[in-house]
DNA sequence: GCCAACGTTGGC
DNA sequence: GCCAACGTTGGC
């Protein structure tokens, strides 16, 4: 089991898009670093859900449902999707300014690598985050 | 294979 | 809207 920390843009698609959805296939990432993240999800892995850009924050959970395959939106055979299912929508999200000044969570890779958009998380992160969520 | 130029992401 | 960080492209 590991845990993932995926990004999006709330005006692209947010969680409450996957909530109202359900499940989507993860599309749109054109990075090779977050794609080799991608290709390393398992089905039950946990992504924490991440609005970048406004209020930027992770804002709930879900879960991966389906491995690595071709990206559907592409012909370019570089890129794939996983598919994610809803698990929850936090009642306050854990906003960035909170997490920068959280001793516990200093390391993670979203404060080191700001610009990646799937990137793994520790499981004390996740925990601690959680704990923040107060889930 | 190096590196400058350029484009994109994302925080503020 | 600006700018820093960083990935990618392309000339040499």
């Amino acid at each position: 089991m590991n845990y993932w920390l995926i990004k999006s843009e709330p005006s692209t698609y947010s969680i409450d898009t996957l909530k109202a959805e359900k499940q989507t296939f993860w599309s749109g990432v054109r990075n090779y670093a977050a794609r080799n993240n991608m290709k390393a999800m398992k089905k039950g892995d946990i992504c924490l859900f991440y609005h970048s850009v406004v209020d930027p924050g992770v804002v709930g959970i879900a879960k991966v449902v389906g491995e690595a395959y071709q990206d559907p939106t592409t012909d370019d055979i570089a890129w794939v999707v996983v598919d994610v299912a809803f698990v929850k929508k936090f009642k306050t999200s854990i906003t960035l300014p909170q997490i920068k000044q959280d001793k516990a969570l200093a390391n993670m890779d979203l404060l080191r690598l700001s610009r990646l958009s799937v990137q793994s998380v520790r499981k004390e992160e996740y925990e601690h985050i959680l704990g923040l969520a107060g889930a």
